[in-house]
DNA sequence: TGTACATCAGTGAACGCGCGTTCACTGATGTAC
DNA sequence: TGTACATCAGTGAACGCGCGTTCACTGATGTAC
C-alpha cells in the first residue's frame, strides 16, 4: 500500500501530495503502451486528475518529463549490473554483463529506445550524457578485467556497439522469424553466443 | 537539368507531372532536417505547390510515405554493398561492409533512423520486412565465404547487430567526444578494429 | 495557542497552432472509334 | 482529323482533434513570532 496521499484518487485535495511521481508514473505508463511521441502533458495531466497547467510546476517542459524517465531507465539498468553475481571468471562476467544488458532492453523496450534514441537531446539534459558515459566506464572495466590493456576505448565502443546493436534489433523486432531457418529465436543463446565470440576476438586480435 | 515538368514551379499546371517523387523528396528533405517526426502530408503538399488533399492520389496515409522514403534507403544501401570492390581476401571483404555499412547510416543519419527504427512498422510495409531479411542474408552469404557453416543465423545477426549498434550510436551522437580519453573518435579505425575483432572470433570459437 | 504572512502548488481561460483524413467536385488527359 | 467519353490527378471546404505553453489567479500549507 502506498501513503494515504497516493493511493486515494478519491479523496481529491487541492495539494496532490506527490504530484512529479505521479505524473512520471503516468508518463511512464503512455510511453510503454504507445511510445515517446504520444507521450503528452496534457493526457498525463488528465490521467492524474489534475489541470493541464500543473505539470509546469514539476518539469519546465515536455522533454524535462522524457529526460527524467530515461535518466529513471539508466539507474535500473545500473542497479541490474549491480546485482549480477561476482563471476571469478572475466569472460563469464562479461557474458552476464551482456545478457542483462539486453535483457533489460527486452523487458523494457520503450524506456530503452528512450533512453538511446534521438527523442531526448543528451546535450540538453546531463544527467542522460553522464549516465551514456557510466555505461561505457562499467564497460571498459570489464574490458581490462579481461586482460585489454586501458584505456581499451575502441573495444569499449565496440563491446556497447554489439550489445547495443542486438539490444535494437531485438527491441524493434527486426530479428524475430526468419521465415528461412526453422528454430525459432532464442534470444539467451544468441547473446550468449555473440559475448562468447567477441571475447574470443578480443584475445585474438 | 530536370524535365521542365520537375524545374519550372513557375509555370504551374493542374497536372502536376511527377507528384509522387516531388513529395517524397520534399518529404526526405523535412526528415533529413527536422527527422520523421516533423513529416507532415500537408507542409509536403505545401512545399511542392499543391493542395493538402493531393497526396493521398500517391499515398495511402502518411505511414506509407515514409515507407516508401524507408524503401530507398536500404536501396542505396544496396547499392553501397553491390559497388564494393570484390576482395579475394574474405576477412578484407567483410571488413569492407561492415564499414560501408556504417558510413551509409553516418552519410544518411535521418534516414538510416527511418529504416531501423520503431517509426514504420515493418509488418505493414512487407517492402520493409524484405529488406531487412536481405541484409541479414547479404551478411549469412559473407560470413559462409569466411568458412563459418551454413546457416550461421546467429552469427548473421551478431553481425547486423555489431554493425547496427556502432551505426546507431554514431548516429545518435553517443561515442563523440568521450572527455576522459584525448583522442577523437576516430570512425574508420573504430569499425576497422571491431571487424577485426569480430572475424578474429569467429575463427577462435 | 493564535495570528499574520510568505510561499508555492494548483486552477482555468486563453493564445495560437498544425495535423490527418474524407468528400463531392472540376479540370486535364488520353484513347477508341 | 475530330469527337465522345472514361479516367484520374488535382482542388478546397469541412470534420474533428489535441497539443505546448503562458498568465493572472486562488486555495492550502507551514512558519515566525
Amino acid at each position: 500500500m502506498d501513503s494515504a496521499a497516493a493511493s486515494a484518487p478519491a479523496t481529491r485535495r487541492y495539494h496532490h501530495g506527490d504530484l512529479r511521481s505521479a505524473l512520471r508514473e503516468a508518463a511512464e505508463r503512455v510511453l510503454v503502451e504507445r511510445g515517446a511521441a504520444e507521450v503528452s502533458l496534457r493526457e498525463v495531466a488528465r490521467a492524474v486528475g489534475v489541470s493541464h497547467a500543473a505539470p509546469y510546476r514539476h518539469y519546465a517542459n515536455r522533454e524535462a518529463l522524457l529526460a527524467d524517465i530515461a535518466a529513471g531507465g539508466f539507474d535500473r539498468l545500473r542497479e541490474r549490473f549491480a546485482a549480477l553475481p561476482q563471476s571469478p571468471e572475466p569472460a563469464a562476467q562479461f557474458a552476464a554483463m551482456a545478457q542483462a544488458y539486453v535483457e533489460f532492453a527486452v523487458a523494457e523496450p520503450a524506456i530503452y529506445r528512450l533512453m538511446l534514441g534521438p527523442e531526448v537531446r543528451k546535450a540538453d539534459h546531463p544527467v542522460l550524457a553522464k549516465a551514456g558515459h557510466r555505461v561505457l566506464d562499467t564497460l571498459r572495466r570489464a574490458l581490462v578485467a579481461l586482460g585489454v590493456p586501458a584505456p581499451a576505448t575502441d573495444e569499449a565502443m565496440a563491446a556497447w556497439g554489439f550489445a547495443h546493436g542486438l539490444a535494437q534489433l531485438l527491441v524493434d523486432g527486426r530479428l524475430e522469424a526468419d521465415p528461412e531457418v526453422d528454430t525459432p529465436l532464442d534470444v539467451q543463446r544468441l547473446v550468449g553466443r555473440a559475448a562468447r565470440l567477441f571475447v574470443a576476438g578480443l584475445r585474438a586480435v
